[in-house]
Order: C-alpha cells, then sequence, then structure tokens
DNA sequence: TGTTGACCTTAACCTAACCTGAGGTTTTAG
DNA sequence: CTAAAACCTCAGGTTAGGTTAAGGTCAACA
C-alpha cells in the first residue's frame, strides 16, 4: 500500500467529488478553487480541493448562491487545509441563513394552512393576499387586490 | 358610487397586482393568465386575473416554478372565479410540497448543527460528506471524498 | 385636434449555474 | 511508438423568470 497521491487531476477530483470536468472549470474560473498546472498545462490540485468542493456542495444544498459561497471560501488558506475554526465559522454563518429560509417558509405554510380552511384569498383578512407585510411602504402603494363580490372603496367607474 | 369595473386594463392590473406589464405579457404568453382584446387590440382583463396573479406570487413564494404553477393554474375555470374548491385543492397539494422542502431543509439544519460541534467534516462520520443519502445508489457510484490525513482503502497510488 | 401617455409586438438582453462542441495538445496503456 | 483517453481553451447554448429597447398604434384629455 503506497502513499497518498498528494496531486489530483481534474477527472480525479471530477470522480471524486461527484461534479463534471466543466463544473470544475467553472468554479476554477469563479474563483471558488484553485489548481496548479503541470508541464503540459494540465491542472493540478492538492487534495484540499476535495474538501472545498465538499463544502460548495453543501453550501448550495442551503440554498446559498455560488457567488457568496465563494466569498466564505476565500477566507480559507488557500491550498492548505481549511483548519477547524474556519469551516466553524462558515457553518455557523449558513446555518443561520438556513434558519431564516426555514423560519420563512415556515410562516408560508402557516399562512397557507389557514386559508386552506377558509379558502377564500379574501383580501380583507388572507394574510397571503398581501405578502408586503414587512416588504411593504416603500413599493409603489397599498395593493389592493379586491376579489370579484368584494365591495371597495374603488376610485369611481 | 359606480359599480365595479368588469375589465381592466394591463396597466391596472400591474398596479393591482405589484407585478410589471412585461410580466402580465410574460405570463399570458406561458399560459398562466389570459386576456380579451379590444377593438384596438388592448388586453383587457377579467377581474379574476388578479387573484390568478395573487396565486402565481403565492405559489412562487414557496419555490414551485411557473411551469407547475401554470399546471395547477390550468385547472381553474378560464375567466371565471376559482371556486373554493379548487383553491383548497390546490393550496393542499403545495404545502405538502412546502411540508417537504421544510423537512429537508430542517435535516440539512440539524446536521450542519452536529458538524458545527466537529468541525470536521470527516469522511468516516460527517452525514454532510455523504450527501447522497437517499439519492445515491443510482449515481456514478459511491462516493468518497478522503480528507487529507485520512488513511483510505484507495486504488494504490 | 393634437399631444401625451398607455399599449402593442418582436427581439434582444440579464443572472445563475452550468453544459456542449470544436479544434488542438498531452498523457498513458499496450 | 502509436492510438486512445484525458486534457486544454474558447465560444456558444440552456433554463428560469423576467427586463429593456425599438418602432409603431391607440386613447384620453384639454
Amino acid at each position: 500500500m503506497q502513499q497518498l497521491k498528494t496531486v489530483l487531476s481534474v477527472g480525479e477530483v471530477a470522480k471524486r467529488t461527484g461534479v463534471s470536468v466543466a463544473t470544475l472549470h467553472f468554479y476554477e474560473q469563479k474563483g471558488l478553487i484553485h489548481s496548479q498546472r503541470n508541464a503540459g498545462n494540465q491542472r493540478r490540485y492538492s487534495r484540499d480541493v476535495l474538501r472545498r468542493v465538499a463544502i460548495i456542495k453543501v453550501a448550495q444544498r442551503t440554498g446559498i448562491p455560488l457567488e457568496q459561497i465563494g466569498k466564505a471560501l476565500s477566507v480559507l488558506p488557500l491550498g492548505q487545509n481549511a483548519d477547524q475554526h474556519h469551516w466553524q465559522q462558515m457553518s455557523q454563518q449558513w446555518k443561520a441563513e438556513l434558519d431564516s429560509r426555514i423560519a420563512q417558509l415556515t410562516d408560508l405554510r402557516e399562512q397557507l394552512s389557514m386559508c386552506i380552511g377558509c379558502g377564500c384569498l379574501s383580501m380583507a383578512h388572507c394574510p397571503l393576499r398581501n405578502p408586503l407585510d414587512k416588504l411593504a411602504a416603500q413599493g409603489t402603494g397599498a395593493h389592493f387586490y379586491p376579489l370579484p363580490g368584494e365591495v371597495l372603496p374603488e376610485e369611481n367607474s
């Protein structure tokens, strides 16, 4: 049994990480991963790329866009192993975002549940009709979506 | 006070729903909404379009793609009011999808929490390293992402 | 009646996250 | 040594969900 390979070709990395070669090129272009070149101009990766790609994939599962992942990764020492501290920092931050996304969806689900009962989408009562909650009050003004049959204080005609 | 307007111009619908005119054209092109034309070829909407757009926006907040929304909407009577039954059907289905998306993210969060503690992303123990859980066993084979320093049962060299 | 604002269509452009193909070089296995 | 497999770059394509622009028509108000 020999020593572990210390450098990997793009194909090996692809196989190991489960992403395509094209994707690795793409990630490199976006600055998410890095490589050295050999005499024949072929990419040679140090093993830390495996961890980086693993991190990328985890982060993507949380719904974080690549650009943001890139920023987080940029604090990792290049070509070195991410140390535990860095990883903890990142994952803690991502967990916070996950928390918030989950909270949003959970809110929505609750509203949806309520509205399944009433089936109304009624202007006056349905929170779903005014998703403007916190986002509102900055837009084009109050949006009013009257349902047919509702009598409204509408501009005449 | 007069009768409610029964037809709406594209601009009115845009104002009321908060989406742009271009977006309404786009939705129409995608078959999500429908319109009549007046003598001068301008779009005239019946009021149910307001409800349709409201539904579209709610569904989008749950992360459902337009195409799928379109399918759901297609069961609504055209130019008529969505009845309570239809709406309940849709919202129930969407709630189910929301449930599943929330569950996925919650799983991920749990794993992330665990891994914040250990900070390892270790092959042997970290669930995050093998997101292949249920999705796996159909791909390119078991993906193994060894960390540097880990001794692996690797093909030699 | 005129002019401005609202509409029309078609087509091109945008971001994200890749994928595909062409044309050419390098590496590797026999 | 040679052929196939792997790699390279660069350009263009893809999907989703729109946005922007160009060039022309329609309608509402004074």
